[in-house]
DNA sequence: CGCACTTGATTGAAAGTTAAACCACCAGCT
DNA sequence: AGCTGGTGGTTTAACTTTCAATCAAGTGCG
């Protein structure tokens, strides 16, 4: 059970395997995406103290109508659980950032509403997570590349999108 | 400082700002990223009891000369932390999947040895992982898209690649 | 109405990750 | 040999995320 070909490019049963090009590929935008992520995390945390995924919630909330959404929706929309959403909301408030109040419409729905310190932090750190979109990624890439990631993605969305928690 | 226009649009100091273009592809990739990742993750969960991150180290002590590496080397391959590497393989271990080796060349080097067993593990989830990524994402791309994006995110990694932890 | 059923959100504990302190060993220098 | 500084790895505690249980409020139906 010891000499076979390295696993990723052998060629088993009914699994469709990938080429070794494919597999260069696939490795780019597995270490790309983690070091890209993790630098504009970085980068935020050092400027702002925000995490990536508290950045998301912000930018969300800061243009929802009344700057408020709902917790399941803002869950959907950054696929979060809602448990993560329940414990993120929950620091953000404490930071002043982020304030609840009671849905209108439905007696147990819960809305987490973008505070005036809030969209102040959040205009702050704009800068430094734009700026590192751009030469990060845009600066990388051409724009007929650029164009072809945004269908990939968008189609991959698509596909998997609506999921469950 | 109520009525402005949505934040990631505004024209402010010498920040470049992102075109709503650009904005739409960024915000396609964060989410299909986020979204195909989870996928694959969950896919290799339920199957095989193993997260994406245990699933590629795995892989790449499968393909090491002796199927092992040092400790540094693997948080470096897989951009993680040494401190996490150590709790991972502390679980991988504890699995029977990995096994601890003194460094012959260094006092204080520890490899990573991946096991018969973590091997057979590998070999298992390699069907399920490989099966994932063609279809949430080869499937979804043209071969040009699919260069293109190989192209960027190895850009990416050029620029970004060297990290410390 | 009264019942079962679903949905929205929170809670608390377990699991995983990060950050910082720590120990052991290597390397270079005097 | 004896210092000194740096690297490799582990440990501990703090923090974040997940998982399962819980509770409250909505919905549908006899």
């Amino acid at each position: 059970m010891n000499n076979r070909p390295p696993l990723e490019v052998a060629e088993v049963n009914d699994t469709p395997w990938l080429s070794t090009e494919q597999q260069r590929v696939w490795r780019a935008f597995l270490g790309g995406s983690t070091v890209l992520m993790d630098q504009l995390d970085r980068d935020l945390r050092q400027a702002h103290s925000l995490s990536m995924s508290e950045y998301e919630i912000l930018v969300r909330l800061s243009e929802a109508p009344d700057r408020s959404i709902r917790m399941a929706e803002l869950a959907a929309q950054v696929a979060h659980s809602r448990s993560r959403i329940t414990h993120t909301i929950a620091r953000l408030e404490k930071a002043g950032m982020v304030a609840r109040g009671q849905c209108s419409t439905d007696g147990r729905g819960v809305t987490a509403v973008l505070t005036d310190h809030g969209f102040a932090v959040l205009a702050e750190a704009a800068h430094t997570h734009v700026r590192g979109v751009h030469t990060y990624l845009v600066a990388n890439a051409t724009a007929e590349e650029f164009e072809a990631l945004g269908r990939i993605m968008e189609r991959i969305t698509g596909q998997l999108g609506g999921r469950s928690f």
